[in-house]
DNA sequence: AAGATTTTTGGGACCGCTTCCAAAAAAGGG
DNA sequence: CCCTTTTTTGGAAGCGGTCCCAAAAATCTT
């Protein structure tokens, strides 16, 4: 493995000049920087981005931190099916711009500072994916303005800035495809408190329900955990009522877990009942009926958490939140009343 | 941020001694380590890994490779829903000893040196995300004798191994099954001849048609690309021959896409025609009837994966490769005759 | 053509850490 | 108690780059 310091012997000028033309630096004669390219070339010699990073401080990398949640102790991995098509988003973005993705591994409660980690290895920014805001550490991490962008947190602090969906305006989405459908009975399968995305739909939900002019049923609306087990429970619980719902809105992968317990219950989707989800995972289309849901983006999600943490790391500066509209996909999972 | 000279003037020690005692070697007494591990605690110091992995040549990361397609020019990125459990079990893996992943962006087939990659950022070993064998530079990576690991592509070089699944069992597995289900006709649309994959898979189709007294029947078996459009394509041209099979094997992917075709042909699965997958993705148990799949374990071979890059890295040694074994699971797709 | 100015180049410190080698301190031996 | 051996420590070079500063070369003035 060839270094500066060969190729500046070989072409016969020092390591400064060749330094020179690597960067792009003005102060260099066209015919010495020939010289050195033409001998770079031939040598196939590329700088050691380590040593590089050692004196710039910048490694054009960017660290990326899967969420861990406090109450299950739950960590997403690089395995997430929510947040796939998000990383993709940013991989393509960040990867125009050269900088490449350091997943950081082993992540967990205990031992666990996210300053350290990005100090070690002198990243240039960092994302982290769906932490709730009281996660330990988070607050000295903020301290340290490295500069980062959070998915679905909406934590805001010096170069730290955040994206999401419009999450209110979502749920007023789901309500209203439902309102204009005709019912007026409609459940609510929410998530977990901890998180800033599930408070928003609830707050859009309530929302929506008031203008509306309809009534919101203690009894039809029911907080836990994403998955399909949850929805399965949830949804249960909801059809034990007397007086049971036309229509329910929640999350896909709670959706599936309701489609079970409906059928189970001997109902029909979406004659008997009307299911809206929130999200559009691949699976939507695959289930019988197909779900009708309201869609994040989660593609122009990741390609703004991208820009988002480009600006901040090009500008130094502050950056306002990006809130990526959502959109509803109509399959056969909702009935007209 | 402290560096190992601050930690070194505060102990008032040499930064010899502390690099010692950061390294754990032997010879510094007792005194004077706890002396400065007190400092270091204090100062909550930590090492740059940056720094460091410049003199030791260690880096503690490891490089991973999405797969290109030279034929479509298709980039795998880390939204792909079959590597991502894979990727789930080497990140736990190494993630356990100290490893981060460094996923390269932007990798292309024009400028595409997976060598200059690895040795830019100094890691200390490299996953192959799907590759085909063929693909430009590989050749000349192999020579440098960086540690890798290749997913899914049997090359084996000096540092170099591979994990795949038991492709030509797997295949068996599945004519088996048909077998005693009482099929006798029976069709396979198989993946792209580039892929090792693809051919171990119709190899075992053919030995397990053999085996049986089989008649292999060329119309019954279409090749072409790993997506639902093909599936369906190549389930619409089978179907519109004379004589049809009452079974097909195929990746499940592509199982989805015969599903459509089938249906749009008046006929039913498994009533008129049974259909066995390839992989068992998440989708399999979705779908309407559920698919019964012959099994990989992805996350078992992705702790192969690092297993395998650790023996690799640790022993500097030649490893052999390791092939998961497949397990069919039983859906509603197949019905006995 | 000599002096002033500008452009181009080289020397060397430095980034934060490891490691070899030699010096200093401690321990052992007679 | 002095000399030898062993343990512990510090100094300094080096990893592969960047970049400041001053020296050298080229260009411009008058």
């Amino acid at each position: 493995m060839k270094t500066i310091n060969d190729i500046a012997r070989i072409t016969g000028v020092s390591t400064s000049t060749v330094s020179r033309v690597l960067n792009n630096h003005p102060s260099v004669s066209p015919r010495t920087r020939t010289k050195v390219i033409e001998v770079i070339k031939k040598c196939d010699y590329r700088p050691n981005a380590i040593a590089r990073s050692l004196t710039t401080k910048k490694s054009y990398t960017i660290g990326m931190f899967g969420a861990i949640f406090p109450e299950t102790n739950y960590v997403f991995h690089l395995n997430n099916d929510f947040f796939k098509d998000i990383i993709y988003g940013f991989e393509v973005v960040l990867g125009e711009k050269g900088y490449d993705l350091l997943y950081f591994t082993n992540v967990n409660l205990r031992d666990l500072s996210f300053t350290d980690k990005c100090r070690n290895r002198n990243v240039d920014g960092a994302i982290f994916l769906g932490f709730s805001k009281d996660t330990p550490n988070l607050a000295d991490f903020l301290k340290e303005e490295i500069p980062a962008v959070f998915i679905d947190t909406n934590i805001t602090a010096k170069r730290v800035s955040y994206v999401t969906s419009t999450n209110v305006l979502g749920a007023g989405q789901a309500v209203n495809y439902l309102y204009q459908l005709g019912h007026q009975k409609i459940g609510f399968i929410r998530g977990i408190k901890g998180q800033s995305t599930a408070q928003e739909r609830i707050k859009g939900f309530k929302q929506a329900l008031v203008e509306k002019g309809l009534r919101y049923n203690q009894d039809w609306v029911i907080s836990g955990s994403y998955s399909r087990e949850h929805g399965y429970w949830a949804m249960n619980k909801i059809l034990e009522n007397k007086s049971i719902p036309t229509a329910i809105f929640c999350q896909d992968l709670i959706a599936f877990g309701a489609y079970k317990a409906v059928k189970e219950h001997g109902l029909k989707i979406p004659e008997d009942i009307s299911i809206i989800g929130f999200d559009d995972i691949d699976m939507c289309s695959y289930v019988n009926p197909p779900l009708t849901t309201i869609r994040q983006d989660r593609y122009r999600m990741g390609r703004a958490v991208g820009t988002l943490l480009l600006d901040i790391i090009d500008f130094n500066d502050d950056i306002s939140p990006i809130r990526v509209p959502t959109e509803i996909v109509e399959r056969d999972s909702c009935r007209s009343l």
